[in-house]
DNA sequence: GTGTTGACCACAG
DNA sequence: GCTGTGGCCAACA
């Protein structure tokens, strides 16, 4: 099973990404409380570190109006810190504000508008 | 099986 | 507001 790849609790973490929409975003704790690990925050971050399917492969394109097309890509640079940080990230933090900013999210010194883009 | 590392969080000073 | 400390979970050497 191509599934079993990566453990289930990445899986789960992968999963629960995919399901922040375009122009939100969700911190690490929010990720780690959906997947059923309210504490799991480092865990969260580390599966999303050896993500296969990362944004950053691809250009800034808005997948928006795709189709079916979209594979099981996990928009990590969705996930951000719980003060609004945006963290790290595998390709660097640079190529997360610009994935961010291209989705519509204004960040502010560095930070992303929790109160305004945070993806429950 | 133990210790270290990591894209973290919450709390205290 | 920043820094330091303790804690949780998972993966790796």
């Amino acid at each position: 099973m191509e599934n079993r790849e990566q453990s289930q609790f990445c899986l789960r973490v992968y999963r629960a990404t995919r399901k922040i929409p375009r122009g939100k975003v969700a911190t690490y704790a929010q990720i780690a409380r959906a997947i059923g690990h309210p504490r799991a925050c480092r865990g969260v971050g580390n599966a999303l570190n050896k993500n296969p399917n990362s944004y950053s492969s691809l250009s800034l394109r808005s997948p928006a109006g795709r189709r079916g097309a979209t594979k099981t890509l996990t928009p990590c640079h969705r996930v951000v810190r719980s003060n609004g940080s945006i963290g790290g990230f595998a390709s660097g933090a640079k190529k997360k504000r610009a994935l961010l900013v291209g989705e519509g999210v204004v960040i502010y010194k560095g930070k992303v508008d929790l109160k305004r883009y945070l993806y429950s």
